[in-house]
DNA sequence: AATATGGATTTCACTAGGTGGAACGCTATG
DNA sequence: CATAGCGTTCCACCTAGTGAAATCCATATT
């Protein structure tokens, strides 16, 4: 048998985690790969250097660069989304109380987070979730996007998921038809319990509820409202604000369609 | 200044080089990496263990695999077209006695071969040149597909183009819209002189000439017909020939478009 | 202001891991 | 049958990668 290269293996195990989870600190690479940071650091920075990746100046997390090759994202229509929806999300935060998360489809059936509202001294929760790219089948954001798909879309999209999903994704992967119907009866997506539930990357357990932006067929994103799990219940939270959430998606689906007109 | 890692930059110089080229041997990637066949393989066989190549079984040369985040490409369209231009190659083939390949385009402004005549008892070039992808700038097929675009879509892909381009290709990104001016002019696209010249790679230096398939704005693919530069000058085939394969392309786009509708 | 915390980064001695020239076996060509 | 070029294997060499520990640095806490 031909001998392997673990260096190699080493770098694309890096860019598998970065390109499924979008931004990544080098303690969370560290984490999910099982690699001294050392080793991490020199592995990046030659990702970094051949572009594959860009690391942000001010906190030096790690997203995918100009020479990876994307599947065809759509950076325009990203940035026409974060305008749409920058003055709705922030009235929606004031009126509900709650962090409000904003999200894009990448164009693989997976959404990365563009816009927040979240702040840590208001909602107890980490802002620096912008570029993250949360799970198609246990997060709130991921599951009302896909149950908003039309049926062949949303068939093709999972297929294709299926294939790079392991560990917990992989039985979340299989459950998601019968938790894309519960979506569509009680029209919103939650997030798994315990889905990323590491408090220390939100300083508590969050809860979240999100719904699709846009008409079927035709889905430009996701909106969820997001707190701190010990606060409320989903069922309070549903009650109290799935309208105000609802009526916000609208806004920022119509907004999105003029801005483009 | 952090060290970096020279494995990893030699498996990102090999998945580049074999994700601009499409198919390549072993020989090609050592000739344009600059290293040597064991590294090589080594690190291929990483690859492919680790999915982002896969390796044919009858030639163990290598193409990207099912990790490798990839451009869109349509495999149907290609389909289509390599039905609907079969016959019509061959028979270009009997009237001129040149090869003639058949190429579609990938969705980055790229084309890949999909069927060729060449054999190369009869014209003195290698034949398995399906599934590369020659250079958009320096190729024939290349420059032909760049050149039927519409303005706005051939800005869109040299921008992204540009990119990616290194080297000898960078030179040649930067004189391209002269090229693709006198291709326009002309009615031809032609092979850059030296491009791929190596004659261990087709038995021969090769000329080359190219035109769209498709009406502008909706480009399907490219014809070329394709020979040994010491037996023909360009100018004497496109006298002789250019016309034939006008018609050729013209037979392949309504049958594209019949087999579609 | 001082202290504590938890990241990112640098250092450095060690040696596992990668290297590549040379040799091999195979297949197609002449 | 000889030749050429390919992919692949071998193996002695030693560099290039490693990772525990130390250091730096920014932010949060007292």
């Amino acid at each position: 048998m031909t001998k392997l290269n673990r260096s190699v293996e080493r770098g694309l195990s890096i860019l598998e985690v970065i390109s499924s989870n979008g931004v990544c600190s080098l303690a969370f690479l560290a984490e999910r790969t099982g690699l001294p940071k050392p080793t991490i650091l020199r592995i990046c920075a030659t990702l970094v250097q051949q572009r594959w990746l860009t690391q942000s100046r001010s906190d030096s997390r790690y997203r995918v660069g100009s020479r990876f090759p994307r599947v065809n994202s759509h950076p325009d229509s990203i940035d026409s989304l974060v305008e749409a929806g920058a003055s709705a999300i922030l009235a929606l935060t004031d009126a509900t109380g709650l962090g409000v998360d904003l999200a894009a489809p990448i164009g693989n059936g997976r959404v990365e987070i563009v816009d927040t509202t979240r702040t840590f001294s208001e909602h107890g929760i980490f802002p620096d979730c912008i570029g993250y790219r949360p799970s198609p089948f246990r997060s709130a954001l991921g599951c009302a996007f896909l149950a908003a798909l039309e049926p062949e879309q949303e068939a093709e999209y999972s297929a294709r998921l299926a294939v790079h999903t392991t560990g917990k994704d992989r039985a979340a992967a299989l459950a998601l038809p019968a938790k894309l119907r519960e979506v569509r009866a009680q029209g919103f997506a939650t997030r798994e319990d315990g889905y990323w539930g590491r408090a220390v990357d939100y300083g508590g357990i969050p809860s979240a509820i999100a719904v699709a932006i846009g008409s079927p067929g035709h889905i430009v994103g996701a909106v969820s409202l997001i707190w701190l799990a010990e606060q409320h219940s989903v069922a309070s939270v549903a009650k109290a604000h799935l309208d105000k959430l609802n009526a916000t998606a609208q806004e920022i689906g119509k907004l999105y369609a003029a801005n483009l007109g």
